[in-house]
DNA sequence: CAAATACTCTACTATGTTTGTAGAGTATCC
DNA sequence: GGATACTCTACAAACATAGTAGAGTATTTG
């Protein structure tokens, strides 16, 4: 029951893109020091946050990635969602697909509301809210760890 | 982030055996009937709650297992530990060893707020409860699936 | 006692998911 | 037109999950 490196970095990411949205893109060598993870694998978790319309790809020369809107509107349930899929923490709660002793388990109504217990926390969170906790941290100053 | 058939299984065993809770132990060919799991499987997660001080066995003819305590003193945290390990949706949260941008982290609140709102949840549905709901569903009947 | 019963233990394996890496391709800016 | 920086397909190592096999051991019961 862990969230996987996808979900980890992808929400480091979001919040340095959230503490640098307005200033134009961000391109991958620098989020990929920022954050520590190589090119290559960033460009995995960058490509589903694209499809997922949370954030947007300038191509060419002073290209990057910025988010798509401001990290107000952009929650952490968003994100977790968007590179670790449904926020179920079994898959019958959500399939179609049921299993055959769904309307006699018991089990199932746990197994629901802990998705919603790990909704409701993830969608409470903005990123403006994580970016701007992160400046706190760091004294205002954006880390590069060069 | 989702249970594995460990913890999936494991609750529908520990509330088998709360169903039949003061009838003396249950064999595991029962159980395996009851919960549609190998003996073999089953024999890990029962060794695993009885490890964990959840269960006990009894050897011999007319042996099985039980639980040791009365089912609503046992919680679906304490089942789902047992077997998944800890309500951490990220090890850093937990670990001592901690990675070296723990101090200025701000993702790790939200892993945090998310680890013990899935404790919450657990910690407040006994034995008892499932054991009673299961029974609502199936009209008071034990099921057999034979 | 002895036979049946039922838990116990070690080891092995198959399968799937995660976590990446390699290398060539393509759009855009100046 | 060259430099910049995103894009795409494929592959692979490492790890965790989900079991299975088969022989061993403790207890009850007659």
């Amino acid at each position: 029951m862990k969230v996987s490196t996808k979900g980890r970095y992808g929400l480091r990411v979001m919040i340095e893109l959230a503490l640098r949205y307005g200033s134009g893109p961000v391109m991958m060598d620098t989020i990929s020091n920022c954050v520590g993870v190589s090119r290559k694998y960033l460009y995995n978790l960058l490509t589903t946050l694209k499809t997922s319309g949370l954030v947007r790809a300038v191509r060419g020369a002073s290209g990057g990635f910025e988010l798509t809107t401001d990290p107000n509107r952009i929650t952490a349930s968003d994100v977790v969602q968007s590179l670790e899929g449904h926020l179920t923490i079994v898959d019958c709660v959500h399939d179609g697909v049921t299993c055959p002793r769904i309307d006699h388990c018991a089990s199932r109504e746990v197994w629901q509301k802990m998705g919603e217990a790990l909704e409701e926390v993830l969608s409470d969170v903005t990123l403006a809210h994580l970016a701007q906790r992160q400046e706190q941290k760091n004294g205002g100053q954006l880390m590069y760890y060069i």
